[in-house]
RNA sequence: GGGCUCGUAGCUCAGUGGGAGAGCGCUGCCUUCGCAAGGCAGAAGCCGCGGGUUCAAAUCCCGCCGAGUCCA
């Protein structure tokens, strides 16, 4: 504020929206293009030309002289956190361990550009200017303690940016001031506009938010975010923001669909901000009130920015599959990757239905070229990123074929179709409500949509919270962890602290308590069994047999036996993680683990199922590695430093708390943050053995694994199961796959043969029945007991049966009742005569049961 | 993470308690100088796997495996 009042700004009031802002002159509309009706600053020169490379050049150098370290982006996946998938905005670098002063930053204060994905406005982007699925918030942050907070100078540094570097103009600047919250933290903010369009939003985070009231945080933050984009386009009115941020693709684009931008649009474009679907209730009116002000028919204006909306689309949606792909995302049917789908096929939908000669790596080929100035990173996963791509074009090809299908098989059966159909078709199928209906009307069938279809959908998707448990806060000092030192000490001496209930705690163990996948130990502790183990915070519990007293010193011994199997199966999940990846690719995390004393299973990023033949490739690496006796090396290390040191490869098990991280590095093949038990080498894993592979979704392929002897007990059972089959067939291990082969051939021909022969016997027994009916009321009937099984009884009757017949067959068990048309006709039905003799029923021609 | 749909002949699928089916493809024969087409005949099924209910299960119930899809 002082600051502003420093540089001659006065605040006030916004007479359209309320809101308190600042300027130069004296206002009485804020700067928000809402308020102000539209985007100024397209009809007018701007003050410094730049483009979009251009934009975080100057940015990164003016702030560097500022005093501010520039940082290369964090990955757009957010593996350091276990809340979201997607980096959302530069502050989630941060969050939670740095904001909340644990950990310290990788360098205070500094700039960043990250690139951050938002798909909750996917109809907005093309359309608006100002929304897309992937953008770079140019951050701005620092962390200070309460004294060295300077809240002035960061503000100050950004009025730099907007009046030196951007040459804007005092009067042409508003600031809003507002609160803000989010994520347990709060504060005030400060937006700045320039002719309509918000730039840029300074945070300050200066409170935790307690249900008691606000505290003031120890240490305060900074967070500064502005899209790269909007500079860009500020600096380029006289296109659209898209031409702005990816001129090369768009020129591309507009070569291979001949559509092109004309002098229309330039008219449309001050107004593009208004056409905001989440803000807006009637979009048919905002088009119409648009195309007066410019003159323009609102049918035809609304079909022109829609055709470029697809290829702005095309555009921010590669280049956002490139980020994310590149980034180790994949697309999947759940979780985050979901999104990537969603992205994936919309764009397809465009290509497919304007019959565009686009291929998608084109387009990310091209998007390489122009960003490798600002992030070099994205040629070195490229081939991968294409090979998932092509992966995932055959997935939509299977879709779309697949949903033709089942929409022509409804559109024979049914003129109609129902509300409910509709929804199971989208829900099910993917098959939308659009494309329903233009395959209808192709075939001349009109289908009406109901307005609410998707608030009928989203009922029926109505969320049951989980209530997540939350973790005890124990009042204990920090349970020191023998492990770490020693990882082979089987016995120790320690002293009870505490006990709860069946709970005790010890100044230090030994055992390990279930974390990171990895079980925990068993044990003794005075030769009494220990039952669990785990671990509350910093604190470790031991469920423990018998009584005790604080104070007491006790001797714990653990399972050695068992530590070993876990040991052994933690270090070959890293080994197994490392040798997936070099021979899947880069995309290939670790996406869950769990290792128990019988065997382990290893999750990993892959889009789609392994072969035996690879599963192979995989198994002879690890075995590699384990058999050329690399050295595992474990230790803590500062978390800034090792970020810095490994990248975020290191967090493959997912998030892990803490300043200092524990890493263990198996030299040249895998580094991964992990607090579990390792080998000192790999040769004491022994041999390494995968059991089996399935996909447990489409982005993950679950690999289950035994090592050292366990592997062996598995070779062991398995080797036992062929001798086993050897015995029973008699024949030698050799033959036992020709020999099963056969045996299941000569079955299923016995089966054919047996078929035959009750075939011929039912005949024989026709040609001898066939003279015994008794004639009554004009019909012949027969009643009889023959042998053979249900069918045979079947089959014999309806070869006898003719339209004057009554045939009960029955073989003292089970019985069959046939009767022929005439019979039928006269009363005689077979479900209901069959009741006579037993019970059972069919229909009335024919009915099976039991006799009585 | 939650929901929904689907697994039947080589392929595409119908059958939703009681006889395992259709179309395409395949094999043979007829017709033809030959091919296409047609006609006739035929082969081809652990009805995804395992349990349960029932006199009776492809069909109903439970579990598992596999494929797909929507939502957060």
């Amino acid at each position: 504020m002082k600051t502003l009042r420093g540089h001659g700004f006065q605040r006030n009031v916004c007479k359209k929206c309320g809101k308190y802002f600042w300027s130069l002159e004296k206002k009485e509309i804020c700067g928000d293009v809402s308020c102000q009706g539209k985007y100024r600053f397209i009809e007018e020169e701007p003050y410094v030309k730049l483009d979009y490379i251009e934009v975080w050049k100057k940015f990164s150098s003016l702030f560097e002289k500022l005093g501010y370290t520039s940082i290369p982006r964090y990955p757009v996946v957010a593996r350091w956190r276990d809340d979201v998938d997607f980096v959302n905005a530069s502050i989630y670098d941060f969050q939670p361990h740095v904001v909340s002063g644990e950990v310290e930053p990788p360098a205070n204060p500094l700039v960043v550009p990250q690139f951050s994905l938002r798909f909750n406005d996917i109809d907005n982007v093309g359309i608006t200017g100002s929304h897309y699925t992937g953008f770079v918030m140019i951050g701005q942050h620092a962390f200070e303690s309460p004294e060295n907070y300077d809240q002035e100078k960061y503000f100050e540094d950004i009025y730099i940016w907007l009046t030196k570097s951007l040459k804007i103009p005092g009067e042409e600047l508003y600031f809003h001031e507002d609160g803000w919250a989010g994520g347990g933290n709060g504060g005030c903010c400060m937006e700045y506009f320039s002719k309509g369009l918000e730039l840029g939003n300074q945070v300050y985070m200066v409170y935790e938010i307690t249900p008691s009231g606000f505290n003031p945080l120890k240490t305060k933050v900074l967070d500064m975010g502005a899209g790269q984009e909007r500079f860009a386009w500020y600096c380029n009115p006289a296109n659209t923001s898209y031409e702005a941020v990816f001129p090369d693709v768009c020129d591309y684009l507009y070569k291979k669909t001949g559509y092109r931008p004309d002098q229309r649009i330039l008219r449309f474009l001050p107004y593009a901000g208004l056409l905001n679907l989440d803000e807006v209730k009637n979009i048919e009116q905002i088009w119409i009130k648009i195309g007066n002000m410019i003159g323009l028919d609102p049918q035809e204006l609304e079909d022109i920015i829609l055709s470029l909306s697809r290829i702005y689309s095309i555009a921010d949606h590669t280049r956002t599959l490139l980020f994310a792909l590149s980034d180790g995302a994949l697309p999947s049917n759940v979780g985050g990757g979901y999104n990537l789908r969603v992205i994936f096929r919309r764009i397809s939908d465009f290509i497919e239905k304007n019959s565009w000669d686009l291929e998608m790596s084109k387009i990310i080929e091209k998007h390489v070229h122009s960003l490798k100035k600002e992030f070099p990173e994205l040629t070195t996963n490229l081939e991968d990123v294409l090979e998932i791509l092509e992966v995932e074009n055959k997935k939509y090809k299977n879709m779309r074929e697949k949903s033709g299908k089942i929409i022509e098989n409804i559109l024979k059966k049914e003129k109609k179709i129902s509300f409910e159909k509709i929804i199971e078709l989208y829900d099910s199928h993917g098959i939308s409500p659009d494309s329903l209906r233009e395959r209808a009307s192709e075939k001349g069938i009109e289908i009406t949509i109901p307005s609410n279809f998707y608030s009928e959908l989203a009922l029926k998707h109505e969320k049951i919270f989980e209530e997540r448990e939350k973790e005890e806060i124990l009042d204990y000092p920090k349970t020191e962890l023998l492990f770490y030192k020693d990882w082979k000490m089987k016995k120790f001496k320690a002293k009870i602290i505490g006990i709860k209930d069946n709970w005790v705690i010890l100044d230090k163990t030994c055992f390990y308590p279930e974390s990171g996948g990895q079980a925990n130990d068993l044990g003794w502790i005075d030769g009494k069994r220990i039952l669990d183990v785990k671990k509350r915070g910093r604190v470790v519990l031991h469920n423990v047999e018998g009584t005790y007293n604080i104070g007491q010193e006790i001797t714990g011994e653990i399972d050695w036996e068992r530590r070993l199997h876990l040991t052994r199966h933690h270090t070959a999940a890293h080994i197994i993680n490392g040798a997936a990846r070099r021979i899947l690719g880069n995309h290939v995390w670790q996406a869950g683990a769990e290792k128990k004393e019988e065997r382990a299973r290893l999750d990993i990023t892959h889009y789609e199922g392994l072969s035996r033949e690879t599963l192979n490739k995989i198994e002879k690496l690890a075995n590699d590695i384990v058999l050329e006796d690399r050295k595992v090396e474990k230790g803590f290390m500062k978390r800034s430093e090792a970020e810095k040191k490994y990248g975020f490869r290191l967090y493959q098990g997912g998030a892990v708390p803490g300043k200092e991280i524990r890493v263990v590095n198996i030299a040249d093949f895998d580094v991964e943050a992990c607090g579990g038990i390792h080998c000192d080498s790999t040769s004491e894993v022994g041999f390494i053995k995968i059991l089996k592979s399935e996909k447990i979704q489409d982005d993950v392929v679950r690999l289950e694994f035994a090592a050292g002897l366990k592997a062996l007990k598995y070779i062991q059972k398995a080797e036992e199961i062929i001798g086993d089959v050897g015995t029973i067939f008699r024949v030698k291990r050799e033959d036992i796959k020709k020999t099963a082969k056969r045996f299941f051939e000569e079955w299923k021909e016995r089966g054919k043969e047996i078929e035959r022969l009750k075939e011929e016997l039912s005949r024989s027994k026709v040609y001898r029945l066939k003279n015994e009916f008794m004639e009554k009321e004009g019909l012949r009937f027969l009643e009889k007991k023959i042998e053979g099984d249900i069918e045979l009884l079947r089959k014999t009757a309806l070869s006898l049966k003719e339209d004057d017949t009554v045939i009960v067959l029955h073989n003292g068990r089970n019985l069959v009742c046939v009767c022929g048309k005439n019979a039928m006709k006269k009363g005689y039905k077979a479900n209901e005569y069959i009741k006579k003799f037993g019970k059972g029923g069919g229909n009335e021609e024919m009915a099976q049961g039991v006799k009585k």
